[in-house]
DNA sequence: ATCTAATCGTTTAACGTTAAACGATATAGG
DNA sequence: CCTATATCGTTTAACGTTAAACGATTAGAT
């Protein structure tokens, strides 16, 4: 966005910081995007799949929480994924709301087989970067990511940076 | 992701990077979004407008092309601009196939009275880091995003992508 | 000059996303 | 017990996004 606008070096300083961390996150994104086509999978199907290889079995709104997206949204992608028979969907008798979703068995087998070249996409990218500059960069957008959820607080904000604020945002 | 995923520590250490990146963008987009759904304009309406106010009357696929998105979406983008009245498309008579895009003068007060408080947003949120700090995000990530699109290169990738890579993704 | 290529904007179908309203179920207070 | 409140998952409507097919128009090649 900064392309011609006039501001005092502070602002230009903080648009280009701004743009620069945008255009990271898309190229990132569409890459992983790409890798994850070739097996069908969407990034959030992936993020469900992999959230439930790693934490076992989940119901819908921990799985939703989990990956900072909506309760509708996380209906459609179970959905999906258990249209392909990757998962499904168990009603939980001590609590009849609840559905546990836990993977089959073809299901653990594609995350097992996906997770490794996808690990191995984002390290090689990564290497774009020395390990220390690496570490700068996570240690930069945490506090940035902190620091801009203070900024929201209290605003009308949609329920991801909610659901992000309600947890401690992790890690 | 990382949650709870067994790697080495060159991958902990990249996959730690990789989503701190993604949920920084992701804070920082909802904070953006939240603070311009107040004015009813979605980041790319935004975004349409701030490029025609900086750089003057443009055809759709040049904003399609600064926007990094489809030039089937910025159809839409443009046509629900000029709804508000934010707009007007201009047949060009030299090549009757391009439109020009031109603000109206209620679409020039908008983003003029819009822009200063959305720069000083952004400014705000970057507050929380130094202005060295600042500066050494930026650079990590236009590292980081250039050496991912060269991993990128060949494989069938979205749109965004390719037009990022066409043009030299700018500054 | 004519025919072929490429470019521009539009339309369509499909998907992901959100917010809001809803029905089913559970929990707490009287 | 019974009612009010809360939670969970679903559905719906609306929007943004992409890819692909399309018609119109231009530019290039012969």
């Amino acid at each position: 966005m900064p392309s011609h606008y006039k501001g005092t070096k502070t602002e230009l300083r903080a648009l280009n910081a701004y743009i620069n961390v945008s255009r990271a996150a898309n190229t990132l994104e569409s890459a992983m995007a790409a890798q994850l086509a070739a097996q069908g999978l969407s990034i959030s199907q992936f993020g469900a799949l992999e959230a439930l290889y790693h934490l076992g079995p989940l119901c819908q709104h921990e799985i939703a929480a989990k990956l900072l997206k909506s309760g509708g949204n996380i209906t459609m992608v179970i959905t999906n994924l258990e249209k392909q028979r990757w998962i499904k969907r168990q009603r939980v008798p001590k609590d009849r709301r609840l559905l546990r979703i836990h993977l089959t068995p073809a299901g653990r087998r594609l995350i097992a087989k996906i997770l490794p070249p996808h690990v191995a996409a984002i390290t090689g990218i990564m290497r774009n970067l020395s390990d220390r500059e690496q570490e700068s960069l996570r240690t930069l957008c945490r506090k940035l990511g902190r620091g801009t959820q203070k900024v929201l607080s209290g605003h009308g904000v949609s329920r991801a940076v909610n659901a992000a604020k309600a947890r401690g945002l992790s890690r």
